[in-house]
DNA sequence: GCCAACGTTGGC
DNA sequence: GCCAACGTTGGC
């Protein structure tokens, strides 16, 4: 199973009103490039992802689970535009800096470094692995 | 708040 | 189909 990280800004979407959301999930709308899309088109029911925030906090915060395939996105005006639901699993015990991540070297390679600006982007299962292990989590 | 990197748009 | 101009994202 392939691994994700999905990107938000705090102050527009937190793990909090993910966490809020329950079992049932919610859409993860407003991605409009075609890379994020396609990420999204990709996922299988009950992959995990990170939630990672950008610009503010810049941090890995959380597990997500895929609970819905991608279908088009209801705030969209083009049915190009897809996305999937997801719903929070687990807050990460400990927070996992961007700052940690571009000085690990076992995780300089992440899409996350050397594509920031990818909303919606894969993680290798070492990545994972790494990222877990720094942040005190048990699956 | 600035700007580099990237993606998209539109004229040719 | 190329590429210049523009808009957006996100780190700093």
């Amino acid at each position: 199973m392939a691994k994700w990280l999905f990107k938000s800004e705090p102050d527009v979407y937190s793990f909090e009103q993910l966490q809020a959301k329950g079992k049932a999930g919610d859409e993860w709308t407003g991605i409009r490039n075609y890379q994020a899309r396609n990420n999204m088109r990709l996922m299988k029911l009950g992959e995990l992802g990170f939630f990672y925030y950008s610009n503010v906090g810049k941090a890995v915060m959380g597990i997500v689970e895929v609970c819905k395939l991608a279908h088009v996105d209801s705030t969209a005006d083009n049915p190009t535009w897809q996305c999937v639901d997801i719903r929070a699993v687990a807050p990460l015990p400990r927070h996992v800096t961007l700052d940690e991540i571009k000085l690990d070297a076992k995780l300089k390679d992440m899409v996350l470094v050397v594509n920031s600006r990818l909303s919606v982007q894969p993680v290798t299962e070492a990545q994972w692995a790494h990222i877990c292990k720094l942040a005190n989590y048990k699956a």
